[in-house]
DNA sequence: TTGAAAGCGATACCAC
DNA sequence: GTGGTATCGCTTTCAA
């Protein structure tokens, strides 16, 4: 428990030498630095966060909202923002509560008053009005991932075009069923992210004339709501498409897993697209469009830390690459394929 | 950024009877403190926690120190960390490194150093006799999750009970050969509970007489080391087992869909129980013993907040129960799947 | 029941 | 370069 005070008459200097020499600013010379830096050591000094805190008004904590933890894209983000921020020696405040939720009511109103954090890092949310206005006149810097882009800085991929050249890559290889699966069942839920990806699908359906091939079923975005609409969706042989573009990879795992079990081969019967390349896609061969959420994260933070440096720092929204990962669950619509399909209507 | 100081004047009194009225301690005649309540609320006062800290010693944050944020126990264990702190207006500061990284030495030897928090909870951490060293001096509760107990209040599900459970329950039904699948493949690394787990099987097996028929096949503890394992085991038809007892539920849920697509059939040529109940297990129909981490996680809260209240409090192991939940990936070993084995032999 | 004043543990300004 | 000192915003004796 020494507190500088301590390292001070260790080192015989006053409190304010020791401060200098410690922090780094201000001169001291070299000497008494190394004497300070010493005798800190010696004591096991460790500035009381508190206090720096109270007289420089920066606290090194950096507040992470999140929707919720246990889908992957939110879990890797985190662990991005989690190591660079460690490397910066800032400390991570998290705060996850799904939309919506009294939790999540309780974080806006109460937390983010606390001015406990220096910035808010806001994972995959779509704030309301009334949040927005909370973030804003929280008058910190805020960056948001994969979401809502409020007129701050933020990053993410492109939604859009991830999806329309998923959707590209299937009308490529002929097919015109194409079905978009997943996404809340109750539109207005829908995150910002996968409206867009929707919204993209939608767009290469229209260019390439195939609108009415298109559909979109709703489901859970899980692996289990991708299931559980997959068995619906294919177990009609009548109705029936030819190909998936899932929402993300964990949907898409769960159709292909609902294929199987139906007896539906990959690829040869169905082709099934996702966006993510999830750690699951490889053991499923599932072609998909990649994205490195821990990445977004580590950007997330140095843009932060670029507008907590300079806060004239314009906002900037940063789009990460999201190429496209071919392994094995797409295929041409070949005469086999068409057959099935025929045969069954 | 209304001060106290700003909601005394408002109420017209000093700023020791605001800060009287405000936290509760002390008395205030019941007029001036809603008066004073009124002035705060009007003004959108928000105490400065740094200051609060620094004067009082109490930093309303908890440090959650996690190996890892994409395994499904550890995310929901934190998840119900996060809810119970957020009912309690307590702050989560997130450590999560894995073990044995330059980031998890990072965080030991300076942030815990940096006296923020008032407790820890430490979620499937087996720390290291330094780890462990500067854990408890660093003079503030810890409670442990999941994992090793180090003296300090801790809450898990008896995982070896868990696994003698289940494999009893496949002894019951007559199998023998039952192979454990899943834990770290050079045993050193293997978590706390795995490994405990490992034993438990073990011990069904002894007590059983049926030794002879076990094997521990390691793998990564996620659902495609469990489908990696699981291919490279059930390839073999002359040394197949009839009957998995997984390390956890992902292992299982991998090991079923290697299983599948071998031609398998889960539970007619193999039965398989995990232990978790992952919010996957029902889609596979998979058989296994229930654990809530998020209640864990509260229940750490909850022994947290008593040793704070009253440091005298002793620690204590609270076990969690684990049920088992019948579904349909288990079977009597009847003929039909002893034909199946002995043709393969 | 209330108010004045003394810290909590650092930083930062201003003389020296 | 270095040392006194005011200060950050609040809680908490101690008197009144």
């Amino acid at each position: 428990m020494a507190g500088i005070a301590d390292v001070a008459r260790a080192a015989g200097v006053s409190k304010a030498t020791a401060s200098r020499a410690l922090t780094g600013a201000g001169y001291v010379s070299e000497a008494t630095r190394t004497r300070v830096q010493h005798a800190a050591k010696e004591l096991g000094y460790v500035p009381t966060t508190s206090a720096v805190s109270l007289v420089t008004g920066r606290t090194q904590t950096i507040g992470v909202v999140v929707p919720n933890l246990d889908r992957w894209f939110f879990a890797q983000v985190l662990g991005g923002v989690q190591e660079a921020l460690l490397e910066r020696r800032y400390d991570l405040a998290l705060y996850s509560a799904p939309p919506e939720s009294d939790a999540r009511r309780e974080m806006f109103t109460h937390f983010l008053a606390r001015k406990r954090f220096d910035g808010v890092i806001a994972v995959g949310i779509e704030p309301t009005a009334h949040e927005l206005e909370r973030l804003v006149d929280f008058g910190k810097p805020v960056v948001s991932v994969g979401g809502y882009d409020a007129g701050t800085s933020a990053v993410s991929i492109d939604d859009h075009a991830a999806a329309r050249i998923a959707t590209e890559h299937l009308l490529g290889l002929g097919h015109r069923e194409i079905t978009f699966l997943g996404g809340d069942p109750d539109g207005r839920q829908m995150s910002f992210g996968d409206a867009r990806r929707l919204a993209g699908y939608w767009a290469a359906m229209e260019a390439a004339g195939a609108r009415g091939g298109g559909r979109h079923i709703p489901s859970e975005v899980t692996m289990p709501g991708g299931y559980g609409a997959a068995v619906e969706l294919l177990g009609d042989r009548l109705t029936r498409p030819t190909a998936l573009v899932a929402v993300c990879d964990e949907v898409a795992v769960g159709a292909i897993i609902a294929a199987r079990r139906l007896g539906i081969r990959v690829p040869e019967h169905l082709s099934v697209v996702g966006i993510d390349d999830h750690e699951y896609a490889d053991m499923f061969s599932l072609t998909t469009l990649q994205q490195k959420p821990d990445q977004q994260g580590r950007t997330a933070v140095r843009l932060l830390m670029a507008q907590l440096e300079d806060p004239a720092t314009p906002g900037s929204h940063t789009y990460e690459p999201s190429p496209l990962i071919m392994r094995n669950s797409t295929a041409a619509l070949d005469d086999a394929t068409s057959a099935i399909v025929t045969i069954g209507r």
